[in-house]
DNA sequence: ATTCTGACGTGGG
DNA sequence: CCCCACGCCAGAA
């Protein structure tokens, strides 16, 4: 893992690796990569990304299994059809199951 | 170079 | 058990 690569692409990399139709958080990206105390920043990252599908940031919550940034997705409720859409029960911007659909590397 | 902000986490009441 | 306040790192202006 070399510095080389930015803070930013370390957490795009874990991302990818999350399987389809699962989710994991912020606080598990960041401690991933060597930057527990970034948990914010790992949001900031994704932010960026918006428009990029190679990034499911869709699959990424924070710790309760809120849906806290749908309302940065371009849709009302995009990131939850996303969600929704590999299998994953959301209900009032809370992943249904998070127990379960939690992914860790 | 400095300042500010942010899709969170943890600890304390 | 739930709610509030502080801290933290890395980019962008």
């Amino acid at each position: 893992m070399p510095d080389e690569i930015s803070f930013f692409d370390k957490v795009y990399a874990q991302v990818q690796l999350i399987p389809e139709g699962r989710v994991s958080t912020f606080g598990a990206i960041a401690r991933k990569i060597g930057s527990p105390q970034s948990a914010r920043m790992v949001g900031y990252a994704l932010n960026t990304l918006q428009g990029r599908d190679d990034v499911p940031a869709h699959r990424v919550v924070n710790r309760k299994g809120m849906l806290t940034g749908k309302h940065h997705f371009q849709g009302t409720n995009l990131m939850q059809q996303l969600l929704e859409n590999e299998g994953v029960v959301v209900k009032n911007n809370q992943v249904m199951d998070f127990d379960k659909l939690f992914w860790q590397p």
